[in-house]
DNA sequence: GGGTCAGTACTCGGATATTGCATGTCCGAGTGTCCTCGG
DNA sequence: CCGAGGACACTCGGACATGCAATATCCGAGTACTGACCC
């Protein structure tokens, strides 16, 4: 079970954005360049992100992508959930209703999830406001050198 | 992102095995029909977690699985990493240093992990220690009904 | 000068590979238990 | 009655097939800006 790769890249295209905020919208194929990613699909990831409303596209010569909120107004959160179309890490399958081992059993007795999926729920539950607890822009505000030098050669190639 | 089936199967099987401890071992095809999962799979399942020391197995007619340790001595997290390879759900791939962006960085910028990166470890943290905080007597305990019937029907099958 | 029109550089969404991992199956070899049979 | 040996029911580990989701690419259509052209 591993995150897919394009969660790191939305991450860091939306504060990537949020830093050239004047400068925007950027190009789709400056930010592939700018990564060193594969256009086409990280097109494909960012439709995702504007699908749920935190980025924003423009068509025509001058268009892009832009952050459709302030950068505080966007949490970790909802850009994982965005583009890991919002699943459930663990999904339980009612294992322990099926087999010689369900039988015999009163209904009310699954009336409650079973212990592991609530376990596993709590866990996830824990994941996610930790997730939650922090935005695009405390990512920003993490690293001014990153800022500083993303603004620094964004202007050189952009000439 | 979603987790393998198989970590349920392998808890599911682990607290069934505590609850029929007398019972020990049980052999695959028991186990295998207890949930109806596919037997030849479930194995290689529990394989991986005897090679973590959370089950042994006991070749021989009246061989099987049994727990390796007292529930109370292996946690929901063990069981998870052991059925996971131990992988992280998030994987940074230090895009940050690739193609344009990541030009005339100074060395030392990128000696810490990236924003992301750590808010995505400290997720990931709080996550694994819930899991941790659990173990499987803790589920054993959740379900009198489930312990109750198991050995009931457990009974029933072995004759 | 101002309106029209084509060109350009982007966008979108859908269709289609490719890849890798989770899932599932099969087989040969090894081992402990039980049963049988001969001494 | 007891010990040797075979049958059996399990185990293991590796090899192989299948399915699906992530990754990657391509294409046709739409849209906004730019500039040229004409009235």
């Amino acid at each position: 079970m591993r995150m897919s790769e394009g969660v790191e890249w939305g991450l860091h295209c939306c504060v990537t954005l949020g830093w050239l905020d004047d400068r925007a919208p950027v190009s789709i194929r400056r930010l592939a360049l700018w990564f060193d990613l594969p256009q086409e699909y990280l097109k494909k990831r960012l439709q995702a992100l504007a699908r749920a409303g935190i980025l924003t596209s423009a068509p025509g010569v001058r268009g892009g992508w832009s952050l459709a909120r302030p950068p505080e107004k966007i949490t970790v959160m909802e850009v994982v959930a965005a583009l890991e179309d919002g699943l459930d890490l663990f999904c339980c399958t009612e294992v322990r209703q099926k087999g010689a081992g369900g039988e015999g059993a009163a209904p009310s007795e699954f009336a409650k999830p079973c212990g592991i999926s609530s376990v596993m729920r709590r866990a996830e539950l824990a994941w996610r406001r930790e997730l939650a607890s922090h935005t695009v822009a405390d990512l920003m505000e993490r690293s001014p050198q990153g800022a500083e030098r993303t603004r620094r050669n964004y202007l050189r190639m952009t000439g």
